[in-house]
DNA sequence: CATGAGATTGTAA
DNA sequence: TTACAATCTCATG
């Protein structure tokens, strides 16, 4: 499992990846620091990963659109899950929906607290922006990344919060 | 406004 | 099958 650290105003992220595309991504401080693979030759194919999750990273950061992503490794995330994620890549920066409109979207409208797991299984924070997920009533809601980390990116996109 | 109960869904164990 | 969770709504002080 291939990583590399992308360097950002708002800290160093880590982004992971497989044979088959970017699998993951860290917030700053909540992965271990790792020395690179000794001899670890990249191929050309990883380089270009490496460059479109960096600059789709620092494009979000900015309150923009990723851009072009590299190929994606869900691994064994469920339909549901698939589904989900799907959805919230729909969503522009600034935009919002709440718990119950994604389950509504996704064909289960009752399934709002599923969604809320969904969110938590998500493996692409700001890439696929459940930053973007709140409660019923404007509430924040929940955020595996810390609460902080999901007002501060709702504040760079504009978006009011309690 | 704060708190609590109950309903409901998808998932992992 | 059981228990849990980044929810929601409604009821009550």
């Amino acid at each position: 499992m291939n990583h590399f650290s992308i360097k950002t105003q708002a800290g160093a992220f880590r982004a992971d990846f497989t044979d088959q595309g970017l699998s993951r991504l860290h917030f700053p401080g909540t992965f271990e620091v790792t020395d690179p693979a000794p001899g670890s030759g990249e191929a050309s194919l990883t380089r270009r990963w490496r460059q479109l999750t960096s600059e789709a990273v620092m494009a979000v950061l900015k309150g923009h659109r990723p851009g072009t992503l590299p190929p994606l490794d869900l691994g064994t995330a469920t339909p549901f899950q698939r589904r989900v994620w799907a959805l919230l890549r729909a969503i522009p920066p600034g935009q919002t929906l709440s718990y119950a409109a994604v389950a509504a979207r996704a064909g289960s409208p009752k399934g709002s607290r599923a969604v809320g797991g969904a969110c938590a299984a998500n493996p692409l924070p700001l890439l696929i922006p459940c930053h973007r997920v709140l409660a019923a009533n404007g509430r924040i809601g929940g955020f595996s990344g810390g609460i902080d980390w999901k007002r501060r990116l709702l504040t760079i996109e504009g978006v009011p919060v309690k």
